[in-house]
DNA sequence: AGTACAATGACAACATGCTGACATAGTGAA
DNA sequence: TTCACTATGTCAGCATGTTGTCATTGTACT
């Protein structure tokens, strides 16, 4: 009953918890000078990754949020001119999400201090240990996102 | 400077972000019956495996979060009857919490729709990846945890 | 084309996290 | 003992997440 495994499992569980609290904690010191906080940056960052256009609801999958959430972030950094909605070809309603000349500014500065911080944070850590470590999450992601 | 390692650190973290709000909701469906959160579970778990006597700022300190969210959270289930505070013999103001016994049945439910849970999502894993997964994740979290 | 089902935007209610601020209790050093 | 510093409880404001609901748009099947 109490097995390696569980242990190791749950172990797990509540560390991926601890980590996503300092993550958010990283982003929101690492930003904080751009006006960004957690949330923008984490949505930003998903739409930096993504080689095609997002809509709101895509982004929120990416994330594994609630399309409401994103929304209400989104539309606040429209406002806040970060963001633009461009029709989408494909989508009436579900416009695309792209950043402005102003985002983009923003996000070259997120840059300029994300690029030290990932250096600072994975100089030690072989690709193949994190790759390995991705594939694991994704998997678990996979098992439950359904 | 689009180096494949930061491609692979910030897909990580995002996927972090995304497995975490996954297994909150797992959590959740997990402890819906036992009438239970993730925030609280969080606590009970916090609390039962402490040997000792746990104060607020204690379990805060536990789960890396502001003693404050801790604090709001076990008033709420002091009202109902999961936990009780007890006099603290080392601090007149900051008082011990304790299980009451339904909080004591309500963690053994727990455990019992844990259990399978951890089996069913572990089966097919390598224990190997699970460890080496878990050594990554906590070196993340030393990293950031100052 | 028509129709049922899924996806989306919009709004609301609520849960949970954070920080800040203030008063009080506890601790340690002069 | 006294005094500065830290820890704690408490209250408030705010950011961000969730779910629920409803109207509307898209999609797929007959």
């Amino acid at each position: 009953m109490h097995s390696p495994k569980r242990i190791l499992f749950l172990d797990l569980v509540l560390s991926i918890f601890r980590l996503n609290g300092l993550l958010i904690a990283e982003g929101d010191a690492l930003t904080e000078k751009l006006g960004l906080t957690h949330a923008r940056w984490k949505v930003i960052g998903a739409i930096a990754l993504s080689s095609a256009g997002l809509t709101v609801p895509g982004v929120a999958r990416v994330l594994g949020q609630s399309r409401q959430a994103v929304q209400r972030i989104t539309d606040v950094m429209v406002v806040d001119g970060l963001l633009a909605y461009q029709r989408n070809p494909k989508h009436k309603r579900s416009v695309l999400i792209t950043l402005t000349e102003e985002g983009n500014h923003v996000y070259n500065m997120l840059r300029e201090q994300q690029d030290p911080w990932v250096m600072e944070n994975t100089q030690e850590i072989p690709i193949e240990e994190l790759d390995q470590t991705l594939r694991l999450i994704r998997r678990l992601i996979n098992k439950f996102d359904k």
